[in-house]
This record gives structure tokens, sequence and C-alpha cells, in this order.
DNA sequence: CGCATTCCTGACCAAGCAGTCATAGTGCCA
DNA sequence: TGGCACTATGACTGCTTGGTCAGGAATGCG
């Protein structure tokens, strides 16, 4: 048909894409085994086994959605190298991480829940990976307290109370949102972000980066 | 028969608590939709229909353990004033979840599940009082800051980075477990507890109170 | 046009599920 | 002894589910 001639990619990869948005809201939202191909077929607006077509199996299909969710590990904290600044470096990170939580919670929530029965479907090609980074960054997180750059903190305890409070945005918003009366806007999230670093920047002996502290009008009376 | 004099519990009783230990170990693991009521009988020890005997529906059952779940926000903290010491306060607080990840991870699960599937079966009742419960909270703290006894910090983002800091250890301890390649034990959670109450009170400006400072022996070389 | 590949789908099936029911054992009190 | 309340359970039912299959439509390419 005309209209289309832009689009170059076959109907084919138009509708995986299709299938894999529809599925990650379904799985975020009720787990593996509390979403059915049917549901998430009538949220792509395709009959069940159009969806079994392109994905052999429900596991086939929650692998490539869990798939997108590991690329939420990528960060710019990956490359950071025990020269440079740990406040600059952390902050940055939490940032990234809020971040995250706030565009694609979804994504983090189907991580939460893949934790939360026991990581079954975690492959050990990503086991490796994690592991080798998280020793990478501890290091890190040790020179600096070596060369008195930040107070003595565990660096595997800080960095879970890093993943933990900024997830927990994504994850627990349900509660949140209730707790407020609405959901969390962007300026929220803003705010959010400068208050977790606010803690643990200074939890960790340092000084907030000026482009990372509060905003004036955001201060209380 | 003889023996068991000493149970004055009636056999339903008994029966009963055996049914909820195991619905309580299969929701954490696998959620509402992924348990079936087979697996919690053969978990107990009985025939599934003994199982729908005592509690009418799985939604029952689940729903009575639920409710166990909720007794975890119970805290001292529910009874602090705004002359109390915050540091004080706060690092009793912390240690106190701490503690309840470390014991409970399996109540702590079910209720993070619960959260994630949009908290379908949290009555408005427990809304309602755990919202009055957040507002005391966030007053007391507002009231702290205002007296000049610590930062400037947005309560709300500070009490959800509480929770998230400290139920992380129960509900990522797959993840965490996998990194360290054992499991946490106690004194692994006593040494997380003292970084979680350094960063959270030294976020918040607030020196650690003595009891709860990091014990000689735990020093880094 | 002709053929192959990709795409699409209704009908169907076996398994697992929550929940019902009829029946039966058990302890207790009158 | 009879009756009642509680406890227990195998057999069964109706429904949902993931997945198969056979056949048909669209598309691309020589």
């Amino acid at each position: 048909m005309a209209g289309n001639r832009s689009t170059d990619i076959s109907v084919g990869e138009k509708n995986k894409t299709n299938i894999l948005q529809a599925a990650e809201k379904a799985f975020a939202q009720h787990g593996f085994k509390g979403t059915s191909v049917q549901r998430i077929a009538d949220a792509a607006g395709l009959p069940k086994t159009n969806v079994l077509y392109y994905f052999k199996t429900k596991q086939d299909l929650y692998q490539a959605v869990l798939k997108q969710t590991l690329s939420l590990w990528n960060s710019r904290f990956d490359l950071a190298c025990e020269t440079d600044d740990p406040a600059e470096t952390l902050a940055e990170y939490i940032s990234e991480k809020m971040e995250m939580s706030r565009t694609h919670p979804m994504l983090s929530k189907i991580f939460a829940l893949e934790i939360l029965n026991g990581a079954p479907n975690l492959n050990p090609y990503f086991n490796d990976e994690h592991l080798h980074w998280m020793q990478g960054r501890v290091a890190i997180i040790e020179a600096w307290i070596t060369q008195g750059k930040m107070n003595q903190v565990d660096p595997h305890y800080l960095l879970y109370t890093i993943w933990a409070s900024t997830q927990h945005y994504a994850d627990f918003a349900t509660q949140i949102t209730r707790l407020r009366g609405q959901k969390m806007k962007k300026a929220d999230f803003a705010q959010a972000t400068t208050t977790v670093i606010q803690l643990i920047l200074n939890g960790c002996g340092l000084t907030v980066p000026p482009h990372y502290e509060r905003s004036q009008h955001d201060q209380l009376s």
C-alpha cells in the first residue's frame, strides 16, 4: 500500500517489536505465570497463534523481553576509573538509574520479578558479567577510599543501597502513588533524584557537585 | 493418643498454621498465580482437599498470608515524637527493618510481589493506615529539620530510601547471594546494617550513635 | 506467470488448575 | 447408644492454559 515506503523493516520485524512491547507490559504487571499468551496477543491486537508464530513458546518470548531488561545495567559508571571524581561519578550513576526507573519502569519490574522468583532465567553469562562488573566497581571505590577521597564505606553495601533506592521508584511505584495520591511526575523524579544523591553522597562524606544540587525553588519554606 | 497432652491447641489450628507456613513460602517464591493449591498441600503434607477445607479458596489463603505480612510494618518508630533524637530514632528504625529482612525475608517478598502486581489485595483499610502513618512520620521529620536537628531532606524520599535499602536485602537476596557466592549470614547483616545506617544518617547530617557504629574489628585494612 | 518463502489463523488437544461433592472417620456429650 | 460437629479425602467437573497442526493468504523474485 502507499504511505509506508520509508519503512524498510519487514512486517515480521514490526510485529515482533509490537509483540515485545505488549509482552513487556504484561509480564511487568502480572509476572511470567500470571501472563497468558492470549492476553499478550490481545494487547498486541493479534491472534494468539500469530504470537506463537514469532516466538515459539511463551518462554522464548519472556527470554526476549528479559534480554532487553538486562540492557538496563549498562551505564557510564562501567567505564569509570579510580582517578575519576567519586562525587561526580556516583551522582551521575544515581542520576542515570533514577532516569531508568522513570523512563523504563516496566523493565525494572521485570528484573525485580525475575530476582524475586529466584532468577531461574538469568543465564550464567549474565551472572559472570555482573559479578565481573561488581568486582571492578568495588575495586575503584576501595581505591577512592584508600586515596582519602571518601569515607570508609563498604563498597558492596554502597552499591546495593544505590540500586535499591533508585529501582524502588519503578518497582514500588504503586505504593508511592497511593501514598502521594498521584503518580510521580518528571519534576518529582528530579526532586527525588537530588534527594537520593544528597543522602548517599553525604553518607559517603562527599560534597554534592553543584550541578546535582537542589535548585533554589525546590527548597522547603 | 498419648504424648500430646500439653498441646491444648486443636488439630484444626495446628493444621492451619502448618498450611500458612507452607503457603507463605510458596507465595513468596512463585507469586499468587504461580502457586497452585496442590503445591501448598504437598509442602504441608496434606491432601489438597484438606487445604481447601481450612481455607475455602486460594484467595482466602493468600489473604491470610498477606495479613501476616502487613504486621511487618509495625515498628517502634510508630511511636516516635519530635522531641526524640533523630539519629537514635532513625538508626533504630533502620536496624529494625534490616532485622525484618533477615528474619522474615519471605514476608517481605510477598509484600514486594503484591506491590509489583499493583497491590490488588491491599484493602482500603491498610491504605488509610499506611497513609496516616506516613503523614505522622513526615511531620516529625519536618519538625526535626525545622529545629535544626538534621539537614533539610525531603522526608518522603528519605523514608522511601530507608524502605528500599533495607527491604532490598530480603527481596533481592538471590542477586546478592550470586554476587557474593554465598548467602548473607548474621554477621554480614550486622555489617550491612551499620553501613546503611552510616550512609543514611550521615546523609541527613546526623552523627551515628555509638551503639550503631561499626565495631573495630570490622574495619577495612 | 510460477514458485518459494514468509506470514497468518481457526480448530483442536492434552494438561493443569481451582473448587465441589458425597462419603466417611473421629471425638464428645447427653 | 445416638446424635452432632469437626475433620478428612477420593472422585469428579468445568475451565483456562500453552502449544500443535493443517491449510490458506500475501509477498517477493526469477
